[in-house]
Order: structure tokens, then sequence, then C-alpha cells
RNA sequence: CGGGGUAUAGCGUAGUCCGGUUAGCGCGCCUGCUUUGGGAGCAGGAGGUCGCAGGUUCAAAUCCUGCUACCCCGACCA
């Protein structure tokens, strides 16, 4: 499996593009720009699902659901959000097929053209703030704190496996608040709380900050991000949350009267993360061995390899295993005890470790003589033989090493990779390398435009944790007020 | 959506330029025996609308036209 697999330096792109076909994450489907998720792939889906799930819930968000169509007129409701998304939108334009009347298969009817086409959600917002408008009248209705799990369509150019597909999974918060502090308090509440996700159990370290306005959500006022590092130096934007001020309330409508009986317009935010974040993960860990993934988020946490020669010996390796797989599951822990006779014990090793399990034991006979068990762990490939008789123990304490060192890895390697920039020389000559550029920027528009016109790297954001320091732009040398990161981004 | 490339068994490929036996090979798959602590060995076997649709020809994987999908580079984007 992992033979003929290509190596991250020679060709970054095929090496992530072979890890998700051949570690069975996902694969293309018939139709084009569609993505498969196969079981793997979905697993590690369902435990990212589960742990924002529970993370929206306990900051007081409750889940609901809103249509896949979108009536066209919606779109264009709010200028900025119609202008941004109607390049990329699926329109259903009839609700019937016939047989064809002159030949084989079959067609469109024409005679059931719909009266208004429908959009295929791009995002949500036109058909949510349509429904907020029935459903909000007084402050008292506020706030609402609604969050959908759905899939929407973005009709890509260019796509790629989990990073960019034509239809992706994803969840979609969308709240009203009665002012403005409270939504922007919002909109700073998801933001670290897919910062936290990213950090603590995707073990990748992000940089939260704002958008620039050419990178701005359309029909936000203020797009915040997290922005992660990826192996290969390019940024990947893993996560946004936006302040929408009164922009939707305006154009739909939606009113309220406030404790002093006064009508307003609410203030609003949205905010999500996809199926991208499984294309983070892959690109942020793996190695030229395959996949490795973070315990945290491993649908497979630990392997059991058995090795036997005979049904009598695998029944002996089981009944000294069997009660060591039960006491870590009571831990929480997924195990896979594969007594599979169907495959060798060196081609489990391979699979495994390819598809990123992250620890691996192997008890055989020698182990059953000194009452041991091999361990093998995937962040480091470091393989030791322990005593049996403490390896629930161990195991937990190797798990949660693995999920700090993949963490800390990512860290130093982001620090390796992060660089203060003054002049436009070394910008241009950075950016060509790759990494997280730290440089002045006038703050306008055109100069923006411009580098990435050059360079073709874009402000990827403007951090809000870094103290503020006056310089001047590495671009214009007009004066700046901080520095904002920059990078070539996927 | 523009430029370039590719499409032959589940996967990877030879053959295509210059049309002509039964489309070849490796991996994988099936059966049997021997194996099992890092992707086993030997023997036998199964598996192909040559991406799809037309056309040229006595004859098409091979030549021509159209279409589709994927990959790379651009523009666009989470």
């Amino acid at each position: 499996m992992a033979k003929d697999f290509p190596k991250r330096k020679d060709n970054y792109s095929q090496w992530y593009n072979d890890l998700v076909i051949k570690a069975d994450l996902a694969e293309n489907s018939a139709v084009r720009g569609c993505m498969v998720i196969k079981p793997y792939g979905f697993a590690i889906w369902e435990k990212m699902q589960s742990v924002l799930d529970k993370m929206f819930k306990d900051t007081g968000h409750v889940n609901a659901y809103f249509p896949l169509f979108i009536p066209k007129s919606f779109f264009s409701r709010e200028a900025n959000h119609v202008e941004g998304f109607a390049k990329e939108c699926a329109v259903v334009t009839h609700y019937r097929l016939k047989n064809n009347p002159s030949g084989e298969g079959i067609v469109v009817d024409d005679d059931a053209k719909l009266e208004e086409e429908l959009i295929i959600r791009p995002t949500s917002e036109t058909v949510i703030w349509d429904t907020y408008k029935n459903w909000i009248q007084s402050y008292r209705d506020l706030p609402l704190l609604i969050n959908q799990w759905a899939n929407v369509v973005r009709w890509e150019m260019r796509t790629r496996l989990f990073l960019r597909t034509a239809e992706f999974l994803w969840q979609e918060g969308h709240t009203a608040h009665a002012t403005k502090d409270e939504a922007i308090d919002e909109t700073m509440k998801i933001l670290d709380i897919y910062a936290d996700f990213a950090e603590k159990w995707m073990a990748m370290p992000v940089i939260k900050g704002v958008k620039s306005p050419n990178e701005r959500f359309a029909g936000a006022v203020d797009t915040y991000c997290i922005e992660a590092l990826m192996q290969d130096g390019k940024a990947l934007q893993a996560g946004t949350s936006h302040f929408l001020g009164q922009n939707f309330a305006k154009a739909f409508e939606v009113k309220f009267l406030n404790k002093e009986n006064k009508q307003d317009y609410v203030w609003a935010s949205s905010w999500g993360v996809s199926t991208r974040l499984i294309g983070a993960l892959i690109m942020a860990h793996s190695d030229d061995s395959g996949l490795v993934l973070p315990p945290k988020l491993a649908p497979i946490q630990v392997a059991v390899v058995p090795i036997y020669k005979k049904a009598e010996q695998l029944q002996t390796i089981s009944d000294k295993i069997n009660p060591v797989v039960k006491a870590l599951q009571e831990k929480g822990i997924s195990v896979k005890y594969d007594d599979r006779d169907t495959h060798k014990p060196g081609w489990k090793f391979s699979e495994y470790e390819f598809k990123g399990v992250p620890l691996r034991l192997a008890i055989g006979p020698r182990d059953l003589e000194n009452n041991t068990i091999e361990v093998a762990r995937r962040d480091t490939l470091e393989k030791e033989i322990v005593g049996i008789d403490g390896i629930v123990d161990h195991v937990i304490r190797l798990l949660d090493e693995i999920q700090n060192n993949l963490y800390s890895k990512s860290l130093s390697f982001r620090k390796e990779n992060t660089f203060m920039v003054d002049n436009w020389e070394d910008f241009k000559a950075q950016i060509e390398k790759g990494g997280f550029i730290l440089a002045h920027w006038d703050g306008t528009g055109e100069t923006e435009q411009r580098i990435k016109e050059e360079t073709k790297a874009t402000i990827r954001t403007i951090p809000m944790d870094d103290d503020k320091a006056e310089g001047k732009c590495v671009f214009s040398g007009k004066p700046s007020e901080r520095r904002v990161v920059f990078a070539k981004a996927y």
C-alpha cells in the first residue's frame, strides 16, 4: 500500500491526493467535483461533528434544519451576498422528467418549468433570515442561537478531495441578537471554540484574526477566521465566524421591539466549519508513510494484532489479550482487535500505519512467554516491548503523549516557517519558499491586490493576539499600525 | 471557464506514431499446499463493451469528429 507512495518533498499535491485515496478516506464520484466520503473518512467527520456539536450545545446553541432549496428572489435581497455567490450556484429549473419522445432515454419535461427557479444553497443566510422574520418580534425572542448540520453546493471550477468540492458537508450557525455587542461577542465566542477545537482536538495550531475587506464573507461586516499552516508552506482557512451587523436583518425586514418599546433591526452572526477540516487534519500531521491522526479524532485509536501460527495459538493469545481490549474500551478508548486470518501480521502493520492509527499493539508467542507486548506509535514510528500488566495505563499515557507531540511538532513547524519581513525583495523571495510572512501593510485594498498580482500571496488574516507595532508597509512604504499575515493559500 | 496532458481487467501499465493472429505484463483476486514478529513462496485459475457516442475501412485500442471524467497550470473560491 505504501509502496510507490509519493514523498511530500517530491510532489506535495500528488502525495495528498494519493493519501486520501489510499488511506480509504474518500474518492471521486461519478459527479464532477463531488466526492464519496468512505466509511473511514466519514468516521473522522463523525468524531469532529460530535465534539463540535457538544461545544455548540454547551454554549447554548440548538440544532435545526432548513431547506436545501432557496428561491432565487431571496438571493437578490442582500446585494453583496448575491454578488459573492452568484457565480457558483447550482439552479433547479424543472421538476419533472419524461421519456424522450424522439428516441432513447429520458429528458427534462419542458412543460414542468418552475415558476421561480430554486438555488441549491451555497450557504443558508437568506432562507434562514426569511424564516427568522416570523420568529422574532420582541427582545424576549432573542437571542436566537441556531446551528444546522447540512450539505451545501458551490459550483467550483477546480476541486480537490476535502479541500474544495462542489458539494461539501458543514455546520452553519446563524444567530440573532438584540445588540451589536452581543452579536460581536457571539462571533468571538465561536471563533474561540473553533480555535480550541483545532488546537486541542486536531492538534493543529491556528492564528485567530480578522479578514481584510477583500477576503470578507459576502454580506458580512467583519469576517473572523482561524488560519493554519500546512506542511508545504501554504495557508489553509480552517473556520470562519462572521459578524453580519444588521445587513441581513435589513434585507429581510427582521425587526424587534426592544425594552424601550422601539423598533430595531436584529444583529446577527453566522459561522461554519466544513469537511475541509479533514483536509487540514491530513496535511497538518501526515508523513511519507501515510496518514497520521491525532488520538482524539482517530476512528481507531489502538489496533491490536495477534501473531500466531495455529488456531489454538490464536486462542491462547485472544484469551490473554481480550481482557486488555475490554479494559481499554472501558476507559473509552476505541480498540480494534484484528484477529482476521485473511491477512498476515506484516500486512496489518502496514495497513494501520498507512491509515494513521495512533497506537498498535502486537502480541505473539514470545510475548506470551515473557508476559510482554509490543507497542508501536505512529507519530514517531518507534517500537518498544513492555510488560503487559501495566499496559492499559501505558496506552492511556501514550495516546495523551501522541496528541501533545503532534501539536508541539506542528507548532514548531509553524514557528520555523513564520518570518518577519520588512522589505519587498525579501518578501518576494520568502513567499516563493512558503510559510507565514508577518509584514506591514498600509491597510488599502489596492496594495493587497497588487501584492496578490505580483506574488500570488494574500493577506490570510490580521491577527488579534499580536501586540501592535507601527512600521512601514512592505509594498508601498506608507505607514502601518501592525503586521498582518501573508501567505499563499489553499 | 482558458491552456496542456491522460483515459486499455479492481489498481498500475505495454501496445496507439506506421490499422491486420487469441490485446501483453506486474500487483491484487480465486483454489491448493507450505508459511505467519514489517506488505510471504510455489503451482494452477478467473477476470477486458481498450472512457462514451458516431464516422472512415475488408479490418479500429490504433485513424477522424463530438462528448465525458480525471490530473497539472491559470482566473474564481471555504
